[in-house]
DNA sequence: TTGTAAGCGTTATCAC
DNA sequence: GTGATAACGCTTACAA
């Protein structure tokens, strides 16, 4: 006599599916029916299947789940950063569509490291996800490798390449706008800051040079770019340092609004008067700069909608939809205030 | 003639360890030790093995994984904010214990919503984590019974409660202990401002109350609480909207610095000199308060720290160590700045 | 509408 | 040190 083994509890006193089907009475595979597509199974047997559900807590092992049906409902997000407001808001953006669709998001740090980006991902393919949400473009050849040999779509956010599926905004329009808008104001000897110096800064400040050199006002000490995170402290340091070798300057671009901010706390520190001694403009927008005193001069990036769009998009190439839009150029905008 | 189903390749190209064991021509479960436990396999094969595993690009299928082992290797983080540097700074340190140790990291964020805790929690249970971390004590019913039959060990964060396995400080030592500094500098009319209004706030606001009524000096009307999320912005209304109902104002406790910067930058507009008309204490010592002018007095919390310790802590429970300090306390530090 | 059978890729258990 | 076998809990494909 053969006693049927599936009847037991599992270790953690987790409910299984057969424990649901036994107690109602039908087969396993009908409770999952039930589950996940409720319209097929008749209306008598869903509700009596409800609240046996619920009577007993069962919870459906993902795992099992993702190895059945060699669907994870999973997909993997890597920003290089989460102390930057940016990549909190656009992952805010990648939530808000993705987990209303069901999907789970694991989200990878990569400290702005290629390494730990190709780490990263190593062991969340593990996962078998279904998508992946990259930021920017800039990836070594492991990470070219394993995004290709995931079998998954990929979408690339923050920067745009007509080439592949990805939501962003020109990068380099960014710097070569804020500059024209610093030309027009009258300034002339317009210094640079940057840190990070990740691809997207890069691609500003390019904006920058090229802009001031077309204008023939480009000088190279006006210019100062430090690999090391991009903070306020680090912007009060590099304005300092940028005056002394450039005293002349009448106007400040840095890359991001934080290095913005310290640049303008040396200033008050200093008696440097903002903007008539010195304009200071920043990038990206991040809350605190509309309430310094004087309020920041910023580009606004659409970080939000980015996150979201890249998630809409990602949802689109999942389903095959041949027809998506797989460049999506979401602009950015100029935010003129009291420090320029 | 029976053809083993098994050699064919699955769907997305990927490799299984069948494959791999073929290749070798040894049994799967061999290859499966020389991954997991390579002092088990004699050297010759496992580096064999090891060649084979390469050049077929051999990944392990974590969700068969996970099902076969009942092991997940999965940690369940879930923190109310990730716009707040504080959180941020917790799960770096999370991550730096985890990660080495094998373990993927579930970032759930709560929003500081109850019914989103629940909603995650429930989502992420199914995922069959090996532990879970949680902030704060304060949870639903629901939340609670959930963690109790999750039947995986959990770590507060943030607070500490003699019950339960925890990493933080008194909330309520730190509203105490600025109050009592400010008190100590010669301030009596001492306001208080707060937002977000989570469990950790009250405390600190009750340290405050505590304090003042000790002293005699407590007045209703010298504080403002508003369940608003923690803002620069909200700082500098909150400080305007105070100073109307309470204009004698010599002193400002925020519950956060985000609120102490707006309120600085507040004054700064105003022309109200800060300290010597109104001196200004924050909580947390973000970043950018060391570099306002003038910078903020605040305290500094542990929460780097905290983020290791309670992944660490997580880490003991997991493999049952009962000698472990399962309540910690790792106080906070006042820094005094400019401001006060 | 419901059920049967087979298998997803791995690991636990127990032999050899 | 290595292997055969049976799970793990669920879903797919096909039947009834």
């Amino acid at each position: 006599m053969k006693i049927p083994a599936r009847a037991k509890r599992s270790a953690a006193g987790k409910v299984t599916l057969n424990e649901v089907a036994e107690k109602v009475g039908v087969s396993a595979i009908t409770i999952s029916r039930a589950l996940r597509t409720p319209e097929k199974v008749s209306a008598t047997l869903r509700q009596r299947i409800e609240e046996v559900v619920e009577e007993l807590g069962y919870r459906p092992n993902q795992a099992a789940r993702a190895l059945a049906s060699a669907r994870s409902n999973t997909v993997v997000v890597l920003v290089p950063s989460l102390a930057n407001e940016v990549f909190v808001d656009t992952l805010a953006g990648i939530y808000d569509v993705l987990h209303p669709q069901g999907y789970q998001v694991l989200i990878g740090n990569t400290r702005y490291s290629s390494e730990e980006e190709a780490k990263l991902l190593r062991a969340y393919l593990a996962h078998n996800p279904d998508g992946i949400l990259m930021t920017g473009f800039e990836h070594t050849a492991e990470v070219e490798a394993q995004l290709a040999g995931s079998g998954c779509p990929v979408v690339h956010m923050m920067e745009l390449d007509p080439q592949r599926p990805c939501v962003g905004f020109s990068q380099l329009d960014c710097g070569r706008a804020m500059t024209e808008y610093l030309l027009a104001q009258g300034y002339r000897r317009i210094g640079f800051i940057a840190a990070q110096l990740d691809a997207r800064t890069l691609k500003r400040r390019e904006g920058y040079r090229q802009v001031l050199q077309e204008q023939g006002c480009y000088r190279a000490e006006q210019e100062i770019s430090v690999a090391d995170a991009s903070s306020v402290g680090l912007g009060a340091r590099l304005a300092q340092q940028l005056l002394q070798q450039a005293p002349q300057l009448d106007a400040l671009f840095c890359c991001n609004d934080d290095l913005a901010q310290g640049a303008l706390f040396f200033c008050q520190r200093q008696g440097i008067a903002v903007p008539e001694q010195l304009a200071i403009a920043g990038f990206n927008d991040l809350a605190a700069s509309a309430w310094t005193v004087p309020s920041i001069t910023s580009i606004a990036t659409p970080r939000y909608e980015i996150g979201k769009q890249s998630a809409q998009l990602l949802l689109q190439l999942l389903v095959g939809q041949g027809e998506a839009q797989r460049v999506r150029d979401l602009g950015f905008e100029l935010v003129v205030r009291e420090s320029t």
